[in-house]
DNA sequence: CTAATAAATCAACTTTTTTTGATGAATAAC
DNA sequence: GTTATTCATCAAAAAAAGTTGATTTATTAG
């Protein structure tokens, strides 16, 4: 009965994948609060956001990097900084109007 | 500079918490694809489902205690059968209107 | 009562994600 | 050139999440 055989519908499981990529992004507390300070700020360079969570630079790449492959933050390199934004559209796209202006600007 | 002491902003982190724990809920395939069916569906029950899915009972139950706890979806019992429905008011709080009707009714 | 069905739970295991501290690359200032 | 700064990347370890198959609970039918 529950042999795990292949979806047949292949497009849907494609969007599901894709989802899922975008909710694990911001499926964590300390992403959450990336964004967050991101959406304040309108950007943020790796220093910023490491001393305002208090995180470890190492760790703030790491998280970052997971933000930026899911497509929900964009990168700015001026000098030796990075300057993080918001991928708005993105966000738009996946979160309600109400989670404005926690996660999203407007 | 980045010991990792705890934030001073208390209710700030405890709402990041809470929407970690939805967003957690929310970022797997399995379980987007049980919200779909259950947003095509109305209700299913856990043999629904595990037939459609391909999944088996106890990886189901597993999956749908998870979007339970989040408080994602509702149960209702009748005689042996467990019937979920969507938390409409939770997940039109998290999810864009563009979401409608993958994992969310209008 | 017994047998059958639906579903939750459990413990052992596997896989994935996160953390950690170190190293390396790039830029800027001297 | 040297030194200091910002940040990305790496490998090893730790922690969290997911899977598996078996057992347990509850309900229904005979």
């Amino acid at each position: 009965m529950y042999k795990e055989i292949p979806l047949t519908d292949l497009s849907l499981e494609n969007t599901f994948q894709q989802y899922e990529k975008k909710f694990k992004a911001i499926a964590d507390q300390k992403r959450l609060h990336i964004l967050h300070e991101i959406t304040e700020r309108g950007e943020a360079c790796v220093c910023d956001l490491s001393e305002k969570l208090n995180l470890p630079q190492s760790k703030l790449s790491y998280h970052l990097k997971i933000l930026m492959d899911a497509k929900l933050i964009n990168k700015q390199t001026r000098g030796t900084w990075s300057f993080y934004t918001l991928n708005q559209p993105e966000l738009n796209h996946l979160l309600s109007d109400e989670l404005c202006c926690l996660f999203r600007r407007e």
